[in-house]
DNA sequence: TGAAAGAGTTAGGTATACCTAACTTTCTTT
DNA sequence: AAAGAAAGTTAGGTATACCTAACTCTTTCA
């Protein structure tokens, strides 16, 4: 039993996220509800779906509703979480506006790989845990992007608050 | 004249990219190194500069070298900074080897639009600058995810050699 | 200088992925 | 229960992108 991850095209990963959401909110997928989400033809999905169906990703019996697989589930929770990794990243660190971290992560999930986004999942992490960073540290990068640069004083005021707060911390 | 962004297929992207690490490398590109460069067969490149001419990118005449147009150099280094940028972050900040650094890129890089990158680079230059964050910062990302977590002591440690190394720096 | 080697192109085949249009199955509604 | 609507499939066409094999052009060197 293969334990050697599937690879399948950008595209199927789409239709399979796809799937993963319907699933979530209806309990099964159809074909239509496919289409309209991806916005592509039905007829499209359909070749998607006999796809999906060889890999052994999806159960598919033509005119009926498509639900996924183990094997399709683990894949597309995957996928999933690799998105929601990256958006998070985008619009909360990066403070990209949510349309755009959206976008961006929509295409990104296909192209890092496991250890780029678990790496990237424990700097997130790390960001909110040490005691030097935090959610102050994050609000104040706007100032940098956005050319309000901070000078000299305004840094020694900031490092000092942030060592009071982690004094008030309990011990 | 098109100040219209023009939008290619990742692929022809990455012969774009190919061509100008080629032209810098020897003045010109050569059918042969491209194909070499890209791991496909000659006749795969044809199809590309052909491709490539069309959309007025490359100076392109059969059996003879290959140079990019000012709009062709001008999308090519585009990509190849963001490549750059995106290469610098996962190795840099997120800590990725050389290897899985390069891959991610590779791939990333025709998945993060203009927008996206530029706050990267905003973001790595705010960790550079910002003086609670910095390059000992980054360095103790590694205690983090390799789960030698520091303990409150390390962390009081930490910041107080932050505060002093503030206070050394010319007031 | 002319033949062999190397570089480049062309032609034909595969696979993906999309579209439109015609057709079939299933559901809904009277 | 039958007809019309909705959902789904099939068929045929386009475009990309790759491959192999055969062919052509260019360069090299004996």
């Amino acid at each position: 039993m293969a334990k050697t991850r599937q690879k399948i095209s950008e595209n199927l990963e789409d239709y399979l996220e796809t799937i993963l959401e319907l699933e979530k909110a209806n309990k099964v997928a159809r074909s239509k509800e496919i289409a309209d989400k991806m916005d592509v033809m039905q007829g499209s999905v359909t070749g998607a779906l006999k796809s999906l169906a060889e890999k052994n990703l999806i159960n598919y019996e033509p005119y009926s509703y498509i639900t996924l697989t183990a094997k399709g589930k683990e894949l597309a929770t995957e996928i999933a979480r690799k998105h929601s990794v990256i958006k998070d990243f985008l619009k909360n660190v990066l403070l990209l506006d949510n349309e755009r971290a959206e976008d961006n992560a929509c295409r990104m999930e296909h192209a890092m790989d496991r250890a780029a986004v678990e790496r990237l999942v424990q700097f997130i992490e790390y960001i909110q845990y040490c005691p030097r960073a935090g959610e102050d540290w994050v609000k104040a990068f706007v100032n940098y992007y956005s050319k309000q640069l901070a000078n000299r004083e305004d840094c020694r005021q900031c490092l000092e608050s942030c060592v009071e707060r982690f004094d008030q911390t309990s011990p």
